[in-house]
DNA sequence: TAATTTTATGTAACCAGTTACATAAAATTC
DNA sequence: GAATTTTATGTAACTGGTTACATAAAATTA
């Protein structure tokens, strides 16, 4: 078993966080034993959250513990049946089923107590021991893994890889000329001029620069390939706005237009903004996917400066 | 969910390790079809081993990957059906099934290829943006857990809790009277001294302390009330032995028993000491059932120079 | 206020593992 | 070499979770 670890290393990361969930589950139930409580491991977290709050509702039980209602509801019958619990439908409800410890129920509270004392100094005990704290890491995972998924991390990294050799970097003057061509070309490609991307493009260093935004050029050795705007919003409800996306079609399948997303993404991050929108067209079906993919929501449309734009996104940083 | 955690803390850990793990295998199962891998994530293990490694018998490779080998049974019928891998009766013998990838199985690790190196990546990744490395914290859980079980680490736990108050010290020459009262009152109560006990109780310190061995005493309230000793073997499949237990009856389960033997094991790792053994008698039950929680396995019995030992049991340091 | 949508919960079927038992081949013992 | 024990694997049934669908009450909307 230690086999499959050391051989495949992290990548069997998945694997072993079940197995070890498994032993504890199972020490778990020894343990309950050994301390004359009786209960099963899989009741113990409706039972802890009846012990803080009575008479939870089987909904909100499910959301405090982070399991379905199903699993809830199945367990809650099992527990009343072995007298730990009884249940209510609500006054003011209908559809409420309320749940709450009984008299023997609240007894075990005092019973178990010993057991979590013994049950944390143990856990403490091995944080010591092996020097690194298990559950503040979890925790830390958790959290990281709330602001980006696993899955689009792995992603990220996808793309870094794919667009080896592409180097970002910020926006001098001396794009002036690339940023142009490369906005242009993209939008030829697609749809017509508007007046207002005439506007934009050649107001962009006071437009976008001069207001807070920021711009990146994507370069393949030494040679601007790509470019995107950060564009600091004002009276809008989000805070920035990616826009003046554009890759030149001689480096297709590169990752080009991530590697930009992700650096404006992080730029907004940095200055300090909570919400980055976008304007698109669904007719550029790589592009949508790829906002997607990036944790981009879609939004109601609402009405937009640009003719072509049909799809509005927004992301939380 | 999150209010679990925060609010019951580290008792949750089995919860949240599951959890964790199931977040991680949703990931995988998205990634497989991103990166245009037609696997399953539970075939996952298998498939890499095999990869390692062709033909492997059933059974090797529920070993290596920590299943039962009912799981990879089913799980190589199901990868069979889907043209990953083939089974044959071993030539030699006729009870093994061996497997090994097709060739599209083959093929599928070049695919995988890149997986791989993005999942390590992102694993970096997020091991550096969380400052903890979840992957070594796991790792030393297991070490941790290999040597001492959670169940044993909670019940050392609790005996200690138990014996508040209890000092355990080691023996200094002013013990002498008290060290042989606590063996004479232990053995009279249960069996009649023999002349053996007589010449060890009276040598103590020369026969223990002298050729490299170790003596505990209890203290309560300043006062002796239990003896252990750590004698080093010579002549012996085993390094050390754990003798001269006892404990005053009016200070009865208050786990000082249990508390010596914590200490003389620890003693015993500490001078190097790879086995301890112990000698016993099975009228005493709670003994017997203290060794056993303590990690002692029991051993065929041979002869003993006591009279009164009839069970002989070692612990793996 | 009638029709529609949403919400809370339950039922049924599934899933990925397990343990308990069955079977047949190999190894050991008498 | 016959009888017994052990080993490798398979089958059946269980477990602790899930998702998909059903139902009825409450909330919203036309």
């Amino acid at each position: 078993m230690t086999y499959l670890y050391t051989s495949a290393g992290p990548k069997s990361i998945g694997t072993r966080l079940r197995q070890l969930s498994e032993q504890l589950t199972g020490a778990a139930h020894d343990l309950y034993t050994t301390y004359g409580v009786n209960i099963e491991p899989k009741w113990w977290p409706i039972f802890y959250c009846l012990s803080e709050n009575n008479w939870n509702q089987v909904g909100e039980l499910a959301e405090k513990i982070g399991y379905s209602h199903v699993a809830v509801s199945r367990t809650v019958k099992e527990m009343a049946k072995a007298g730990l619990v009884r249940t209510r439908a609500s006054a003011s409800d209908g559809r409420v089923t309320e749940v709450s410890l009984t008299v023997k129920g609240r007894d075990l509270i005092h019973t178990i107590q010993p057991q979590y004392e013994d049950i944390s100094a143990a856990i403490s005990q091995l944080d010591a021991e092996t020097g690194t704290s298990l559950w503040s890491a979890l925790a830390a995972w958790e959290d990281a893994l709330h602001k980006r998924s696993f899955t689009g991390r792995v992603r990220d990294q996808r793309h870094l890889r794919r667009s080896a050799g592409i180097d970002i970097v910020d926006y001098t003057p001396k794009y002036r000329e690339a940023f142009k061509t490369l906005n242009t070309e993209w939008i030829d490609g697609f749809f017509v001029m508007e007046q207002h991307d005439y506007e934009m493009l050649d107001g962009a260093e006071s437009y976008i620069l001069g207001r807070g935004g920021h711009i990146f050029m994507a370069l393949l050795d030494g040679e601007a390939v790509g470019t995107c705007a950060l564009q600091k919003l004002h009276q809008s409800p989000y805070d920035f706005e990616l826009t003046k996306m554009g890759v030149t079609p001689k480096v297709q399948g590169r990752s080009i237009g991530y590697r930009l997303s992700l650096a404006i993404i992080e730029k907004a991050r940095e200055l300090g903004g909570k919400t980055l929108y976008l304007e698109s067209n669904t007719k550029l079906e790589p592009a949508i996917r790829m906002y997607r993919q990036l944790g981009f929501q879609e939004l109601d449309f609402t009405s937009s400066p640009y003719a072509r734009a049909n799809i509005q996104m927004v992301l939380e940083l």
